[in-house]
Order: C-alpha cells, then sequence, then structure tokens
RNA sequence: GGCGACAUGGCCAAGUGGUAAGGCAGAAGCCUGCAAAGCUUUUAUCCCCAGUUCGAAUCUGGGUGUCGCCUCCA
C-alpha cells in the first residue's frame, strides 16, 4: 500500500487514484532560458523516480509535465540577444531536453508548452470573470483572492499574514494588494485575447495545461516546495474556481539542494549546471547521490559527497551475475523489503539499502540475487549499462597505449594477450608497464580465474 | 513578524516507544606475482535540559543551533 506525504495536510496519506489503476499526474516543468541546474535535476529525477514507481506498481500512469516558454525572462534574453522569444525558448528547451535524457529520467508522457495552450487559458480566464473571480483592468486580469475562502490552505499562511507581504506595483490596477495576475497586457510580444494583446501570468498557464491533458480533478501534482506558494496556492484558486470542483487530491513536493547550507538557486547564483556536474560524475552518481536522502529534505551538495556516491554507485552496478528471463521477482524477501520502503513515500534511502544487500548476494553468486537487482535498480533509475567506446574513441585510446609501450597494437585482445604471455614468463615488468599504460589511458584491467578483461574507469 | 522543516558515529544517511539499517572513508585480514574488483571483521547511545513511561533517538514541554517559504525560483 503507497503512502505519500501530502503538502495539502501534512499528512502521510494512503495513495488511492481517482480511477482504478489509472494515474494522471502533473510536474511543473522548467520555464526555458537558461542551463539546468542539480536543483532542477534533483527534482525532476524525485519525481521520475515516483513515476516508474507508480509503473512498477503496475498502475496506467499519464505524467504531464509542462514547458513554460512564455515568461518575462525569456522575453529579456530574447531582447539581450536579438532574438525572438520563440528562439530562445527553443535553443534552452532542447538543453533542457538533453540534461533530462542524460540523467536517465523518462520522458514525460505529455509535454505541453504554454504557448500552445492559450486558448485553453483564455477559456479558463474567461470562466473566471463571468463567476466574478476575476476582473479586468487596464488590459490586465486579476484573480480575487478574498473570493477564494480556501486560499492559503496549502501553504498554511493565515490570510491576514499573506496581505502584509503583499504589494501592488507600479501600473497596475489591483482591486486588492493579493490579488495576482492571470493576464497581463503587453502589446510588443503578447497574443490576442478578448482583453487586448498581452500574455498569460505563469499560474493560469499550470491550471490550463493541466486541466487539457489531464482533466478537472488529477491525482498527483508535484514540484519543487519552493513552488507551494505562491504557484500552487494560486493555481487552486484558478483550477477550483474555474471548474468547480477539486483540483488536486495529493500535493507533493521535494525539497532543495543546498550549496554552503543554501539554497542553490538562480538568483543567488550559487548553482551547478547539469552538464558541468556530468563532466566530472555520471548520471548513476547524480542519481544515487539524490537517492540517498529522503525526497522531502535538504541535499548539501559537496564534491565529497559526490566521490561517496560515486563509489556507492559503481559498487551496486558492477555487481556481479547475470539477468535471469522470466524470474518471478516477487516471491523474494528482498523484492517485499524494497516496496515496503517505496510504499513509505518514498524512502529511497532504504530502497538502497536493499539494493546493497542484493548486491553483497550477487557478488557471493546468489543467484537471483542480480536479477532482482537489475529489475529494483532499473525501477530507481539507474543504468546497468556499462560505458563503451566508440570505435573511433577506441582506436584513439589504441594509439595512445601504442605509443606508449612503443609497439604497434590493433585491438585491446592483442594487448592483453600480450600481458598474458610476459604474466605466464613470469616477467612482471612487461605485464606491469601494459597495466600501467592501459591505467593512463582510462582503462582498467580485472585479472579473475576466467581471465583477464578491461573496462573503462 | 507569520508558517514550516531539520539536529543520529570522521562524512552522508535510515530508524518515530523496546535497547542504533545502509553507503563512503579508515583499520586489520583473505584473494592477487603486484594491483583492480570482491569477500570477512571492525568504530555511536542519537544537540541540551526537564517530564511521561517498566522502557525514548523515537512522545510532551522548554532551550540552543541550522535551513526554507512568505518576492522570480525545482
Amino acid at each position: 500500500m503507497l503512502k505519500l506525504h501530502n503538502t495539502y495536510n501534512g499528512q502521510i496519506e494512503e495513495f488511492k487514484p481517482i480511477e482504478d489503476n489509472k494515474v494522471k499526474m502533473y510536474v511543473c516543468g522548467p520555464t526555458v532560458y537558461d542551463n539546468a541546474h542539480l536543483g532542477h535535476a534533483r527534482c525532476y529525477i524525485t519525481w521520475d523516480v515516483l513515476y516508474r514507481y507508480l509503473k512498477f506498481k503496475g498502475y496506467d500512469v499519464t505524467y504531464c509535465r509542462n514547458v513554460t516558454d512564455v515568461d518575462d525572462k525569456i522575453l529579456k534574453k530574447a531582447e539581450n540577444e536579438g532574438k525572438t522569444p520563440e528562439e530562445v525558448s527553443k535553443y534552452w528547451y532542447q538543453r533542457f531536453s538533453d540534461s533530462m535524457k542524460k540523467l536517465n529520467n523518462l520522458p514525460p508522457d505529455i509535454e505541453p508548452f504554454a504557448t500552445k495552450t492559450l486558448g485553453e487559458m483564455i477559456s479558463m480566464v474567461k470562466d473566471l470573470i463571468a463567476k466574478g473571480f476575476a476582473y479586468e483592468a487596464d488590459g490586465d486580469v486579476y484573480f480575487r483572492v478574498k473570493k477564494f475562502g480556501k486560499y492559503g490552505s496549502l501553504s498554511g499562511q493565515p490570510i491576514d499574514q499573506l496581505e502584509s507581504g503583499a504589494r501592488i506595483e507600479v501600473g497596475e490596477q489591483k482591486e486588492d494588494p493579493l490579488d495576482f495576475a492571470l493576464w497581463k497586457k503587453d502589446e510588443k510580444f503578447g497574443y490576442n485575447s478578448p482583453w487586448g494583446v498581452g500574455r498569460p501570468g505563469w499560474h493560469i498557464e499550470c491550471s490550463a495545461m493541466s486541466r487539457k491533458y489531464l482533466g478537472k480533478t488529477i491525482d498527483i501534482h508535484a514540484g519543487g516546495a519552493d513552488l507551494i506558494f505562491p504557484h500552487h496556492e494560486n493555481e487552486i484558486a484558478q483550477s477550483e474556481c474555474a471548474n468547480g470542483c477539486k483540483f488536486v487530491n495529493y500535493w507533493l513536493h521535494n525539497g532543495f539542494v543546498t550549496i554552503n547550507k543554501e539554497k542553490m538557486s538562480k538568483s543567488l547564483g550559487n548553482f551547478l549546471t547539469i552538464d558541468d556536474l556530468l563532466k566530472n560524475y555520471d548520471s548513476n552518481t547524480i542519481r544515487f547521490f539524490i537517492l540517498t536522502n529522503h525526497y522531502r529534505m535538504p541535499v548539501e551538495f559537496s564534491d565529497e559527497a559526490l566521490t561517496s556516491a560515486q563509489a556507492g554507485a559503481k559498487r551496486l552496478l558492477n555487481a556481479k551475475g547475470k539477468n535471469i528471463e522470466g524470474l518471478d521477482i516477487t516471491k523474494y524477501e528482498e523484492y517485499n523489503a524494497f516496496v515496503e520502503a517505496m510504499d513509505d513515500d518514498l524512502n529511497t534511502s532504504k530502497a538502497l539499502a536493499v539494493l546493497f544487500d542484493l548486491t553483497n548476494k550477487a557478488n557471493k553468486g546468489v543467484d537471483y540475487a542480480y536479477t532482482l537487482l537489475y529489475k529494483l535498480g532499473t525501477t530507481l533509475g539507474f543504468t546497468f549499462e556499462k560505458a563503451t567506446l566508440s570505435e573511433e574513441e577506441l582506436r584513439g585510446k589504441l594509439e595512445d597505449i601504442s605509443k606508449e609501450l612503443g609497439e604497434n597494437f590493433n585491438s585491446m585482445d592483442e594487448i592483453i594477450e600480450k600481458r598474458k604471455s610476459a604474466r605466464a614468463e613470469k616477467n612482471w615488468e612487461v605485464a606491469d608497464k601494459i597495466r600501467i599504460a592501459l591505467d593512463k589511458a582510462g582503462i582498467i584491467l580485472k585479472d579473475s580465474k576466467e581471465g583477464t578483461t578491461w573496462e573503462l574507469k
């Protein structure tokens, strides 16, 4: 029985989908104007694991993650670089997608763009105006926060407290400082609407895309904890007022990645991009690093932590053994331990302990262990495929090694053969020289009873 | 000021009432020509104080410290 922490009431609740075994899951996607960083990696890895786990449990999941491609930051970037907003968002969306792929995140089933969902947004805003929850003011449209009694429920903020922090910007015609924009006048980059040329507010984008692709009431809505207020609070207000029904059954939020005890974020400038990170660590390492902590806890980044994760991930994924096709994995106790851990609000840290248990068994030759490790590890999004070299890269390595040894080698087998005969003659000097040359080229040799194999460092 | 989270061995981290999972690092040993990989063994009483209880890291109260949200932010 899967249990998840619901931000809405702060309780860990049993997860029950609206419809039998179907799950509708929405995750707030990126605003595409810059590189994704480790904080984004954590968020999307976390929800990727949830997606994978729900499927593992047999649910028919529809995972929708939007792309915000209309936003002030995109427009600013476009102006600065002399490009169109479309060019900017297209470029950064591509970069984002590449990063996600490299992190081994499964693509969502639906990935809608805000600019392609404008019709739904406009109709939603129209509904809200018609019902009296919104009003137009000089080309802008605002949501009447005070008309929605439950406002503040998600973040647990008393409305009077929220009020003290709210402000009216210059040029805004709000009735109340708490009111937020559904539509913003923008004659330069805007789109046609019943209220003139303008752009949608950020919050209405998710409400509209969620409704269009998943329906009025959905099972899961997830995102970073910094979206709780105001983004998700506003989404609830908009959707529930427009649709007249509950918006989301389970609100899930992940904690932050911190660095020097501070939240990693664009505005603080203390972030590491995913691309930079991938230069030093592979995707399994990053995933391991993320999953050693519970998803709601903060995770402190450090090179030491990543190095530790690298060693751990390597041990898991280098376990010995073969994947037995058709093995009924559900009958093993480790399977149950894994499910129990994951069912408990995604206790990935505990789940990893189960994987280590299996690694140990696999290395001792227990036949089912590797298969189970492989299946469960894949459910967490690890990839067991060994890094390989392209033909070109291999040729390059062979050249380097040949140069180092002053002898021409055309294949790894030749090199290993050469060392084998040297060892047979107890010519340790030559044997070691070969091993060291390979090591320099980033290749490690492993001697075992079955013979010698090589792999990348 | 309001709301919330966290504090466990050298580092990371599970555990939420019955006497501390796991990973990394370290040490010793096995294996190895030497390595690498692997295997074995090995290091804690849980921020402080008070209370509840037969019994608390785990519940209650009070401290101390750290962080997050309240403004764009995953």
